[in-house]
Order: C-alpha cells, then sequence, then structure tokens
DNA sequence: TGTATATTTGCACCATGATGCAACTATAGC
DNA sequence: GCTATAGTTGCATCATGGTGCAAATATACA
C-alpha cells in the first residue's frame, strides 16, 4: 500500500514525486521496455515489444498498461493491435521538473566534515 | 531479484538508471527520511529522523542505511549517534544526469496520430 | 568494569507485486 | 457467423521487501 505521511514533503515536491513512475523504474522489465520502445524508436505493438525480455506476453501487457497509467507511455490502438510509443524527451522532463523542485525546497547548508560511515 | 537483462538500455542509459535509487523513492518512509532531512537542513540522528513517521525506530535505520548505501544520503558517526546528511543538490544532479542520457540515447521521431487508448 | 543511550541486526510476519497459464475479449478477414 | 490473431484479465504461486519486536552491538560515562 502506498501510504502517503501528512506533510510528508513541501508541497512542490509531492507534485511531482510521483510513486507510480519510481516504481516503474525500479524494476528492470519495465526498464527494459521502456529501452526497448526507445530503440525502435517508432510505435511498437505488445508482440513486438515482448522480443525484449524473456517473459510471458501477458506480463509485458501489464507492464505496458501500468507505463501508460503512469504517463510514460502512450497508447494508441490500430485495429487488433495496440501501438506503445515512449517519449523520453518527456520522461527526462519529469525528471528535471523533479530535480527542480528538489532544489527549490530546501536550501542547502554546509556541513563541518562529512565523513562516510563504512557499511 | 533485480536482474538486468543483457542489452536492456543503452550504455549510458544502463549506467545512471539505478535501480536502488528509484526503489527508495517508490516507497513512502524512505521519501518521508528525505524530505525530512532535507527541512531540518543539518546532520540529523536516526532519532531525530524517526519522528517524520509511525514506524519502528529499527525500520528508520534500516531505510537510512539503504538510502545511504544508494548515494542518497551520506552518513557520519559522533560518539554514540549517527548523523544522516541529505544533500538535495546532488540528488536533483542525479536526476538531471538520468535526464540528459534519455535524450541522448534515443532521437525523437514525430509519430501520426497518438491517440490515447481507455484503459 | 558496569550501566545507560544510540543504533544495528536477527527473526518472523504480512502485504505487495511480478510471473505463468488459461480463459476471455476485441478485431479482422473469410 | 466462424476462425484466426492481438491483447487483456482472472487466478494461483512465489519472491521481495516493509514492518515490529527483541536481542546484539557500539559508545559514553560513572
Amino acid at each position: 500500500m502506498v501510504q502517503i505521511y501528512k506533510g510528508e514533503a513541501p508541497a512542490a515536491l509531492e507534485a511531482v514525486l510521483d510513486p507510480a513512475m519510481f516504481k516503474a523504474l525500479g524494476d528492470p522489465t519495465p526498464t527494459a521496455l521502456i529501452a526497448r520502445l526507445g530503440e525502435r524508436n517508432a510505435p511498437t505493438t505488445v508482440t513486438e515489444a515482448a522480443e525484449c525480455c524473456p517473459v510471458d506476453l501477458s506480463v509485458v501487457s501489464r507492464h505496458l498498461a501500468m507505463l501508460r497509467d503512469a504517463g510514460i507511455v502512450q497508447a494508441e490502438r490500430h485495429g487488433r493491435e495496440v501501438r506503445y510509443t515512449v517519449s523520453h524527451q518527456a520522461l527526462a522532463a519529469r525528471l528535471r521538473t523533479i530535480a527542480d523542485a528538489l532544489e527549490a525546497c530546501c536550501p542547502e547548508e554546509s556541513t563541518c566534515c562529512p565523513t562516510e560511515v563504512e557499511r
């Protein structure tokens, strides 16, 4: 369950930190699908996209739907096939928006002597 | 298990798409911790950080360690306490690096008529 | 050395999500 | 309408990871 804590992040941050997007990017199969759509660089059917990884077609279908819901890819139906497209530019723009929000939310403060702790 | 598919992403992308970072940002507790460290804006102990959310102190300790391993926060031990610091600037920089890699990897191509498919 | 505080780690439990298979729906062509 | 192809969805299974509790470790101080 994705529970949001009260006052978890500054408003601007909270608006752009989309858990769905990060969850998608944290798993290898969706990541592979994003790369696959990128290298094909053209509307790609579920069957074509499935060549990216050794998983069942239904798994690919589900992941693509998840990516669509997360706003990372777009879908268009043509007859009996559905063609997916990824906009790396759009995804990059979203990451930059988050970066902007991060820098804006909390002014940096110099710390005296940050020493790494061995793990 | 985080399995990396062969040729999952262009080299430049693969180098910056860190699953550990995205996994951390996809869960509310680590996100709340990042925000907590940001608003305090100074080295923060585990006990202080734990005020961010209604979870056991051990959970906070584990999440902070995970964030440290993911390179998102830094830790320094002072006596019996460990003080954590987050650099929003550094995190923002990493996101921008990913954005750059995304834009560089696959030249955009215009699609004819991207129509959303109802879910 | 003994005690108190701060943090980490072992362990068990539970919710979530990824997966494969089979059944189902949608569409095209006969 | 019937059949074939493309994709989605239901269901069961399994791995992962978040969580709390208790025990262990690290350090300071008496």
